[in-house]
This record gives C-alpha cells, structure tokens and sequence, in this order.
DNA sequence: CCTTAACTCCGTATGCCTTACGGAAATTGC
DNA sequence: GCAATTTCCGTAAGGCATACGGAGTTAAGG
C-alpha cells in the first residue's frame, strides 16, 4: 500500500536497461530478483493475491522468511515487480488490420492476460509503478490507435476506455471462473441450495423484467452467464461507438 | 471468501420482508443487526476493506470482539450484508428521457455509488449474495433499456457492458483519489522524486507516441489524467454503440 | 596476509488479523 | 422455581507483515 523505498523500486523494475553496478561483497546470493519475482508470480497465480505471502515465496524459493526482504522491500514492492513481470511475458502482438481490428487484438490481449494471471485485478497500487513493460503497454496501446484521425486527447481517452471496459468485464468473468473451480459448487447446485430459500424470500411478481430476462439468459447461456460472449457484444458496440466518433 | 451458512445469511440479507421469527429468551440484544451493517459500512468507508476488522467494528458498536459474531456469521459474509445495504441507500432515481438519458442515468447512479463507498470495488465476492436491494437493481437496469426492441438476450449484454464498463472507470478514479489523499503526496510531488530517475532510466526517444499524448494530456487536464472527464467520454462512445446496435 | 566494510541469511519479537470453543450470566417459558 | 435458550466474551490457535539486530561470509584495501 505504500510506497517504500522508491528508488530502490524504480532501480529494480528497470534492472534490464540500467546496469545494476552490485557491490560483491558478502555472501553470494542463493537466488536472484529475478527468481524471487517468478516465484511470487507463481504463488500468486496459483493461490490469489489474498493467499499470497511472503513465506510462501521463500519456502519455494528454499529461504527462510526474512531473506525474501534483502531482495526486494516488502510485499507491495514484490507485486508492483510482478506487475511488470507478467505485462512483459508475452510480446505485444503487431497491429495489423484496419483500426477495429488492431483494437481489438489490443482489449483481446489484456482479456487473456487477467485470465492468465486473475490477481493483477486484485492489485491496488495506491500510485502504480512506471516499469519498462507498463510503459510500452502504453506505448503499443497508442500505436493501434494512432493515426485515425483523433487528436491526442481522444487518443488516450479511447485506451483509457478500452482498458476499463476490459478490466471491468475480465472482473466478472474471472470471479465466475474462481467461484466454479474452488467452491466445488456448480452454478446447478448453488441454485438448488438457495433457489427454496429465495422463492419463500422473494415477493412473488416482484422483478418480472428480471424473471422474464434471466431465464431467456440462462436458456440461451446454459449457465448463468456467459462473460466471454458477453465481452465480446460489449466491445463491438464500443467500437461502434469509436467509429461514430471518427466519422462525425 | 466461502459462503457460510447461506441459510442464515439469506435470512439475515431478506430480513426485511421476512418477518424474522425471533425466539426472545436469553439476554436483550445490545445492538440490532442493521446497526452491526452500519457499522461495518462506516469502517470501510473511513478505512477502506483491507483494513476493515471485525475487532473495529465491535469497537465502533461497544461490543468485544467475540460478541459481533453472534449477529452475523463471519466478515465476509457481513460484507456481503454491507454490500447490499449501500446499493438500498439511495433510491433509484426515475427513468425518464429517451434511452440515451435513462442509460446515462443507470451509469452515474453507480458511478457516485462507487465514489460514496469505494470499498465496493474491492469487495470479491466468489458467488455474490441475492438481496432484494440487488435484485431491485438488476429490475431497474432492465426498465431502463425496456422497451428499445432488443432482444431479451441484448437487454442483459447492455446492462452488463454498462456495469463492467463502469466499474472499471470507476476503479482507476477511486485509486487515484485514495492516492491523492492517503499517500499526502500530490502528483507533481510524485513526479518531482520520480522524474529523475526514470529520465535516467528510461531510453530516450523509446516512447515517442506516450510522450507526445502525454503532454497533451497532461496539459488539458492540469494532471495526470481526469478520470471522470474520461469516463464522460467513453460512456458517450459506449451509448453511440448501443444506438447503433438499434438503428441496425 | 590481515583487517574491515559490506552484504546475506535469518531468529526473534511485536502487533495485527479471523475464528473455534466453551463458560458465565441473563432472560423467558412452563 | 427450574430448564431451555441466547448473549456476551475470554482464551487460544494459527495466520500475516515487518522492524531489529546478530552471526557468519566475502572481497577490497592496506
């Protein structure tokens, strides 16, 4: 939550580009930032960002607890890195195509990467990191949208869109997707444990828009919902309405 | 993060149409069970969720910590009970206008929502509770697009796309306030220690299109960036999408 | 070669957190 | 007046981040 050491930060998130000049005194270290970053990804991925702990990162990096501090500042320190890890990890794909199609492999290549990696929606960076990798998200961001005829303004505030709508939808599908893997719960059987207790809950004739669409929605779905398709409507009506804008 | 005792928890979520039948022995309740939800709701609105504990809420209400325990399950399941408590705060306001005005409506209801009680974003409930206020909220979302001639299937995608796109706007500009007010840092702050080292850092001349939107923007929004004049725009190009989807 | 500075690793302690369990005391129904 | 029920809460177990300081390791500098 906040922002220790920011030098020290910045100084490990841009490790690639600046030559780290290491003092080489002292005992050699056992692993590098590098292997303390991956195993906090791992943790994370495989747990979620509540679960995720400082001793789980040093049991399967083989430290004890208090070694995992002598890389990197603290906890909030460590996710900011990971961040910029994960943003690194697949190349941004080119941009090709005419601009509905280069933005949407820029909202397609955001929606895999929550799934791949659900916790970066649980990151709450009080003020977020500026790594190489966040940088030429924003950077790659602003090339598949360049040149269409919007001014600079227009330009940011359609990735801004892009990337809220993506986060928002990615929220809801990935929090289905956790639900049906961990509770062990199915859609079917958490209906039949609370669908009794709502119907003697519920004033009959109460939601009739709600009754009459969500039965539609899970005929069509069979499930309750179906995020992906759902994402997908959503983002071609957005980009309906960016190509509203650039013909006006 | 689980959902114990759904029973009691729905209960407690319908406990105003449900006449709940009290058995009346044993000592007199000091507190009610709304007054626990108050409690908890004015904790996390000072405090935000991570620091939401049920050990302040007994203190807020002049119970021991146990004590709380005996009016709700658990903390996540009063979250739960906060979370449907808020969306019933306000009533929905009436949906007048055209559909682009009634859609607008639906968006900013939420949007200050989401500002009044910022804690709604980190709130990740792995199969959220049904309560008659969220219920009457997806009802209201439904009668504002009623009527349009969309499907019934459309009618769930809109109000969907509108929720996911909401939220996600509403997220960036909720951390940005917290970070304005908590960190005591302000932005200029931020960049005069930062600066510095990412103009070391960073290699010149590598994020041509981020510097030149940036300092267009920078410049039209006095800041970093105006989330709520971002928001403002997007829902625009968002509703110009949903009149397209009609005029189809 | 030897001192010493710098560095890693980590034990310990502090102070949070949730919640299971069980006891004491209050209140009412019978 | 007795028993059933319920509230309030003390205690303890098991989790968490992290401040602090000590022990031991390595290389630089004299």
């Amino acid at each position: 939550m906040e922002n220790r050491e920011p030098d020290r930060t910045l100084e490990l998130l841009w490790r690639r580009t600046l030559g780290t000049p290491q003092g080489t005194r002292g005992p050699k270290k056992r692993v590098s930032v590098d292997e303390v970053i991956r195993a906090g990804v791992a943790v994370a991925d495989e747990e979620g960002l509540p679960a995720f702990s400082m001793r789980k990162v040093a049991d399967r990096l083989g430290l004890k607890l208090m070694s995992v501090y002598t890389y990197v500042p603290g906890r909030s320190e460590l996710i900011g890195l990971m961040v910029d890890e994960v943003i690194g990890e697949h190349a941004h794909p080119p941009l090709d195509g005419d601009l509905r199609e280069r933005l949407t492999t820029v909202a397609f290549h955001m929606w895999d990467e929550y799934h791949r990696h659900p916790w970066l929606l649980q990151v709450e960076s009080s003020r977020p990191w500026i790594g190489p990798h966040s940088s030429e998200r924003y950077e790659w961001q602003l090339a598949a949208i360049e040149g269409a005829g919007l001014t600079d303004l227009e330009m940011d505030q359609v990735v801004a869109m892009l990337g809220a709508y993506t986060a928002g939808s990615a929220q809801v599908s990935v929090t289905a997707r956790r639900t049906a893997e961990q509770s062990g719960i199915s859609d079917a059987d958490w209906w039949a444990v609370n669908a009794p207790v709502l119907e003697r809950v519920m004033p009959p004739g109460a939601y009739p828009l709600s009754g009459r669409v969500g039965t539609a929605a899970g005929q069509e779905y069979n499930a309750v919902g179906d995020p992906d398709r759902t994402f997908r409507f959503g983002l071609e009506r957005l980009l309906d309405g960016v190509e509203a804008l650039l013909a006006r």
